[in-house]
DNA sequence: TGAACACGTTTTGTATGCAATATGTATTTT
DNA sequence: AAAATACATATTGCATACAAAACGTGTTCA
């Protein structure tokens, strides 16, 4: 049987990318090891080791001499990620589509089922987070190791552009998040139905619906305005 | 100015990688941290941080409380790789061609020099990190840092493919590398041009050019034969 | 006043010793 | 004789101590 109780290394590295994937860890943050050694209960060595997996894995930045930094997110992150997302996602649902085992797809349908739920009741961190668990079976279904570690980059950033271009009182928002949500359904049904061509699409469209949420923060008013009118309402 | 003595942390980095990609390492070979600490006269400590690292760029392989293994090559492993390849490829000198800056074009030309050098005078493992040197130029030139952690990834069981599948004396093989090093030239001057069109038609020609590598490989004769009849010459 | 320098402090990097886990072998048991 | 088990050995994982490098601060000197 599976040890029930995971090592206190295991719990440091979770805590760690999941602040980082939701933002209670900005990007270019400190992560000081004397610190963190004290505050998950292990020695600087093995957590160094948690920080060196971080790094390779896109979470953190290491300097030689200097401490970790949570890796930054530049000016040039939106342009280079909207780049490379609709590919590599097209080509990670187009194999998940062709590859999935029965067991995969009913791991996916139900992470689908608590996305749902958190859309509901959950926090803005519940949803990034189980958005971004969401991707990461289809990673998983697609099964393609040249592909995963690019994916597993993107899903990185997706979450954190999540959080920061979302803004959970705009009905347009809750309108676009919903839809997202919709495209997970036609996801799901793409890659039950082996459907290779139609799952591509929606990774596509997805992206799309991504960008889009990110206009909707940039334009809050919509482009319904007169050229050169200000922004109606900026409230965050 | 810069540090002219590495350290023994990165010479052994730097030791390992290029053992493995030119398979003195072979896949699947254990990497045992108290003979590696002596060979390259540093304690464990920092010995399990390469490894770790390593391990983050995809070069080898870890088991909870076992040891280390340089990354395996499975049967599947060509399959995914050329699936993946030539659309990741492809991307990377779309951009390269896009981005790179007459500094990085001099350093790919001077890498082609080398490796036309080794080509005629060099080992096949010379060959193999001269070319590898190369494809690593252009995904510094592409700038993405989305698509480069594939691209790495692909990068080393290129070399380790090209490796395995090569017969040096072989007149068929001899010719498929020349084109290759004739391909170079053609994606320099793509890339020199700005042409992103074609270099990512280069791209595409280039794994093509590798996939036959391999099948010269496999059927040393060529297809000319009776068939059922027996391969003509298995050298090696 | 400003810049350079020296010193003390803080933080990262490395080595070593010990604990925990896995592996191989011999012994016991059926 | 085969399988299971207990024990000895080897190897990995972790904690602590020390060394080295970076940083902040105060002083000195132009």
């Amino acid at each position: 049987m599976p040890d029930s109780t995971p090592s206190p290394k295991d719990t440091c590295y979770q805590a760690l990318k999941t602040a980082i994937l939701t933002l209670e860890l900005q990007p270019g943050a400190d992560l000081d090891e004397a610190s963190l050694s004290a505050e998950f209960g292990l020695s600087r060595t093995p957590l160094r080791e948690v920080l060196r997996r971080l790094a390779g894995e896109g979470y953190v930045d290491l300097r030689q001499n200097r401490g970790a930094r949570v890796s930054e997110m530049s000016h040039t992150t939106l342009r280079d990620f909207f780049l490379a997302a609709p590919m590599i996602y097209g080509a990670i649902l187009r194999l998940a589509a062709e590859n999935a085992t029965p067991a995969q797809i009913e791991k996916l349908k139900t992470t689908q089922a608590r996305f749902r739920k958190v859309l509901q009741q959950g926090s803005a961190r519940d949803r990034a987070l189980m958005n971004n668990r969401f991707h990461e079976i289809t990673g998983e279904m697609a099964g393609n190791v040249y592909l995963l570690p690019s994916f597993q980059r993107l899903l990185i950033d997706h979450a954190r552009i999540s959080m920061t271009f979302y803004r959970p009182r705009d009905e347009a928002m809750a309108r676009n998040v919903g839809e997202a949500a919709d495209q997970h359904d036609q996801i799901i049904a793409a890659i039950e139905a082996g459907d290779a061509d139609k799952a591509a699409a929606l990774a596509i469209d997805h992206w799309n619906l991504s960008r889009h949420r990110i206009e909707l923060f940039v334009m809050p008013g919509g482009l319904d305005l007169p050229l050169g009118a200000p922004p109606r309402a900026v409230t965050a």
